[in-house]
DNA sequence: CTTCTGACGAAAT
DNA sequence: CATTTCGCCAGAA
């Protein structure tokens, strides 16, 4: 079976304005997917896309080094997203709260697992 | 088949 | 803190 990005837009839509998330937390929320492979569908998607992927960032907090790094830093600073001198986000204020209730039902994810796993993170 | 390259991550140094 | 090392896995060469 080939890569399939599409459950990893979804999640990754799920994202609220102001709230950030780790490449490894979507990845630990979707069953057989890695880090890697959230950050090969972020690169794969298509120049219109209403997906927020800006609104992922490494597990550290900081930006990925790449060509469009200053752009989505400024597209979070626009949402008001803090950083800290060291160029990391601010876990504490902007940490992602969890995918919403209509993801939950629609993937029937237990609830209670998913608080768990995201309870383990940030990591740093 | 082997090797290399990523929008990664964790542990070791 | 900063760097290195290794594990990870889909694709490309």
């Amino acid at each position: 079976m080939p890569f399939d990005p599409k459950p990893i837009h979804q999640l990754v839509d799920d994202i609220p304005k102001g709230q950030v998330a780790s490449y490894g937390m979507i990845a630990s929320l979707l069953p057989g997917v890695t880090a890697r492979m959230v950050g090969r569908a972020m690169s794969q998607l298509e120049p219109g896309s209403k997906t927020p992927w800006h609104r992922i960032v490494q597990s550290a907090g900081t930006i990925a080094e790449r060509l469009s790094a200053d752009v989505q830093r400024q597209k979070l600073e626009e949402e008001g997203v803090a950083f800290r001198k060291s160029g990391a986000v601010d876990w504490s204020a902007c940490r992602w709260k969890g995918p919403s209730q209509l993801w939950i039902t629609r993937t029937g994810e237990d609830p209670e697992r998913v608080l768990e796993i995201l309870a383990t993170w940030p990591r740093r």
